[in-house]
DNA sequence: TACTGGATTCACT
DNA sequence: GTGAATCCAGTAA
């Protein structure tokens, strides 16, 4: 794969934890990576970032033209992007870039607290099926569009894991690449990781 | 104003 | 593996 750029993250600060603004300005597909194995809290709600997908500015994007639901992409970096899809589903997205245009939507997490909650949500009592999926995850979340445009930080909030640094390359970390453009990022063995289909 | 198709999920075969 | 559920953003007229 090709190499990516890490991200300068003060050791220092590291235990303390909670993603700064700053961490979304940078290139899409890196924050993508980077994201994966941080924990995301909405709520009473909690879980750990399992896989994450990368949309720019390519044909399967939102962003792929300026639209009144897409400007979100293009005017902000680090705040919630939810849509309403196939009539039933919200999905979560965090914008990206200072300069150029981006997110990187949530597309499965291993549930760490607020499980009961989530399964009176999801009408499921599976662990595995709250959240391994992008639906899945903003359902059991309680996520709907009355976050979108809200900065990340204060309704959402996502902590940096304590394992290890925010490292862009992991061999913990999977890849798969739907098309030229499109990168998904999952957690290599995990469970909760969800069975996205190929395009 | 009317139509089209979708960054999905679930039940059923 | 297939099809239905179902609302809305985007687009064409």
């Amino acid at each position: 794969m090709e190499r990516l750029p890490r991200y300068a993250f003060p050791i220092a600060d590291y235990e303390m934890v909670y993603l700064k603004r700053d961490f979304f300005a940078r290139d899409t597909v890196t924050v993508a990576q980077d994201l994966i194995g941080t924990t995301v809290i909405v709520g009473n709600c909690a879980g750990k970032i399992v896989e994450t997908e990368a949309y720019r500015t390519d044909a399967a994007s939102h962003a792929a033209k300026l639209t009144e639901r897409s400007r979100l992409m293009y005017e902000t970096y680090g705040c919630c992007y939810v849509y309403f899809t196939y009539g039933l589903h919200y999905c979560f997205n965090i914008t990206t870039e200072r300069a150029g245009v981006g997110a990187v939507l949530i597309r499965a997490v291993e549930p760490l607290r607020g499980i009961a909650e989530m399964m009176a949500r999801r009408s499921v009592e599976d662990v595995k099926k709250l959240a391994s999926g992008p639906a899945r995850f903003a359902q059991a979340f309680g996520i709907d569009k009355q976050l979108n445009g809200k900065p990340i930080g204060r309704d959402v909030k996502i902590r940096q894991r304590k394992e290890t640094p925010p490292i862009s390359a992991s061999s913990r970390i999977g890849i798969s690449r739907a098309t030229d453009l499109e990168w998904r990022f999952y957690e290599t063995g995990n469970p909760f990781v969800s069975r996205f289909k190929a395009r």
